[in-house]
RNA sequence: GCGCCCGUAGCUCAACUGGAUAGAGCAUCGCCCUUCUAAGGCGAGGGUUGCAGGUUCGAGUCCUGCCGGGCGCGCCA
């Protein structure tokens, strides 16, 4: 519709240069909006406030002279001149009505659009180490990627979901370690479990698993892992060097088997991960391991081709990639002196893969803490050839639990953090998904635990949901009252739907599709869930106004069409952002006899 | 110190990316169930959009400087 607005202006403008009422070099961009107050009828233009310095007349003029140019069309009803030099249109009722009928035709399909037509893009979210199981501070990136790839979907991107799992490096032999020395304390073995190791009790269940399998099998005199090691920090030492001695030495006293023991535990950890994940109602197309970046050419591919570019240089023993030549503010060392490649390098190598893969955008959700990463990916997009903009990268912002008034404190350092799966069984998956996406992503999140689980208004889950359930509601009851739904007759009398009620839940229904293309384009998935908030608070409305089971078959079956393209945008939204659409509610507070 | 993000009703947040009288919910106060789920609805009060300038027809939105909050600045992952 606006596509056809600003058609019409454009032709009432080449009309007036002709008649060379009017003198313009070049047509303007020509924004038509909807009009935020309906008093201002359904769209508006600025086009003769935009065009009033240009053409040196007052623009309430300019506007009579265009709305005087334009052609008549049959969707618009009324077009109008007024104050500083808005035009303001308004759509006559049966185009206003088409909406009904085109979201109970389409049904799911409603709302799609094809901004991302032929365009593959791959989302990589959550990537959280493998070394423990995800916490809430992941939930709001799990939440908020899934939703933001649904989107995308539903405005025609090609989408490949993505989690990087980093399955290589120093992290996941302090992961090991630490549950071999568990595994040994089961033995029975008396051993100082180092500062720096893996506390939680998710590594004595892994290593209870090792046991299992290995019976004692991997057990070695204790004394000779802490043979020689550098003491730890509460012993006075260093606590990073401790560590690592011990891994070396675990590593020489286990030989073949020290890989058994890695392999055990990542998948022990991927897999709660996945687990948490699924449930979380949170899929992926791809788990991207970094440990086949290194055992494949990708590192040494990447790497070249920035030796090629010329933008990699060798200094006090390690190889640098020359960011700051990008804008980064830092260069950034790739491989060490010792030669082992930095995390980094295997980000660059991603990189890489993915821009060969095919994808023409790779969107990247960290946590907001990861900020620093922005310029330095950007700036090896750019070294490796390809345009920065082609990188995305979105930053979520922490999320803090509250119980009520009360804060909750976590500190992910001491493992005495809240997992996602807690959260999940708390408060559940459709609450918890909502609650963080609610907000902006680049915004801070209040999330308040007792709040997602009322179950009252206050509480916009439970508002959506229950406007959809009532509506199923009203549907199941139709038999029994013996006022059958015929859709074709609520179809022909849907211009009885005339109350103010009415006119402002079709009107909601009708901003679904430029609330998804909005979403997809600015990344902002809170719309979405803002949009649902309104549109069931719309519906509410309407319902506590309107009967819809009444005894006039036509205004029948015309409100009972309403209320099914309600239905169904309620489902396809709350779908987006990962929540279920209920068919009824269900309480244990809650007595269905009372 | 440098860089990024953010300051909107007492509280939590919107505001269609520069448009018309800045809107919701909570909290406060008052109303509506013999009627499809009152698990809901109707109404009232509440604002110098942190402060000061600037850009233009027009600023909560863009630019500059302050004030206040969050985060980041390793040959860590």
């Amino acid at each position: 519709m606006i596509g056809h607005i600003q058609e019409l202006i454009e032709n009432a403008l080449e009309h007036l240069i002709q008649r060379e009422e009017i003198q313009l070099e070049t047509l303007p961009d020509i924004q038509v909006e909807r009009a935020r107050n309906p008093a201002h009828g359904d769209y508006a233009a600025n086009i003769a406030m935009v065009l009033q310095k240009q053409l040196k007349k007052p623009p309430i003029e300019i506007a009579h002279m265009i709305v005087g140019a334009l052609n008549q069309s049959k969707h618009i009803e009324q077009v109008e001149a007024v104050k500083p030099g808005f035009i303001n249109f308004t759509l006559t009722k049966q185009c206003r009505l088409q909406v009904i009928r085109k979201i109970i035709e389409q049904k799911e399909d409603f709302g799609r659009n094809d901004i991302g037509k032929d365009q593959h893009v791959t989302v990589e979210f959550v990537s959280a180490n493998p070394t423990g199981p995800l916490h809430v501070g992941h939930g709001r990136g799990a939440a908020y990627g899934s939703s933001l790839v649904n989107v995308l979907k539903k405005s025609g991107y090609q989408v490949h979901a993505e989690y990087y799992v980093n399955d290589h490096g120093r992290q996941m032999d302090i992961l090991a370690t630490s549950v071999w020395l568990r595994y040994l304390e089961l033995c029975g073995d008396q051993l100082r479990f180092p500062d720096n190791g893996y506390q939680g009790d998710y590594i004595v269940n892994i290593a209870r698993q090792v046991r299992a399998k290995f019976g004692d099998d991997l057990r070695v005199e204790v004394n000779q892992i802490f043979d020689q090691v550098t003491k730890d920090e509460s012993q006075g030492g260093d606590k990073e060097a401790h560590i690592d001695d011990v891994i070396q030495n675990s590593k020489n006293l286990l030989n073949d088997n020290y890989q058994k023991v890695f392999k055990i535990a990542l998948n022990e950890i991927l897999s709660g991960i996945k687990d948490d994940l699924e449930d979380f109602n949170v899929h992926y197309d791809e788990w991207f391991s970094e440990k086949k970046l290194h055992q494949s050419d990708w590192i040494d591919r990447a790497m070249q081709r920035l030796k090629d570019g010329e933008h990699v240089f060798k200094k006090e023993g390690a190889w640098w990639f020359n960011a700051t030549y990008f804008g980064d503010d830092k260069d950034r060392v790739l491989m060490r002196e010792n030669g082992q490649k930095t995390y980094f390098a295997s980000d660059v190598a991603y990189l890489l893969n993915k821009f060969e893969r095919g994808f023409d955008r790779a969107i990247y959700i960290f946590g907001a803490d990861h900020h620093g990463y922005i310029s330095r990916l950007k700036a090896a997009a750019k070294a490796l050839g390809y345009e920065a903009d082609k990188v995305d990268i979105l930053l979520v912002q922490f999320a803090n639990l509250f119980k009520g008034q009360e804060k909750l404190k976590m500190s992910t350092r001491s493992g005495s953090f809240i997992t996602l799966k807690t959260l999940v069984d708390e408060v559940g998956t459709d609450a918890a998904r909502y609650f963080y996406v609610m907000r902006s992503h680049d915004q801070h999140l209040d999330f308040d635990l007792e709040l997602a689980k009322s179950q009252t208004k206050d509480n916009p889950v439970f508002y959506i949901q229950y406007a959809h359930a009532r509506i199923c509601s009203v549907f199941r009851q139709l038999d029994a009252q013996n006022m059958p739904y015929n859709e074709e007759i609520g179809i022909v009398n849907l211009k009885l739907l005339d109350s103010d009620y009415e006119k402002a839940l079709i009107r909601q229904l009708s901003m679904y599709a430029e609330t998804v293309a909005k979403a997809a384009v600015s990344y902002q998935v809170n719309t979405i869930a803002n949009y649902l908030k309104d549109l069931a608070q719309s519906f509410h409305q309407f319902y506590a106004h309107c009967k819809i089971q009444g005894d006039n078959e036509d205004l029948r079956n015309a409100r009972l069409n309403l209320c099914s393209a309600t239905r169904y945008i309620l489902a396809d939204g709350l779908a987006l952002i990962g929540s279920s659409a209920p068919t009824e509610m269900y309480s244990e507070d809650f007595d269905q006899d009372d």
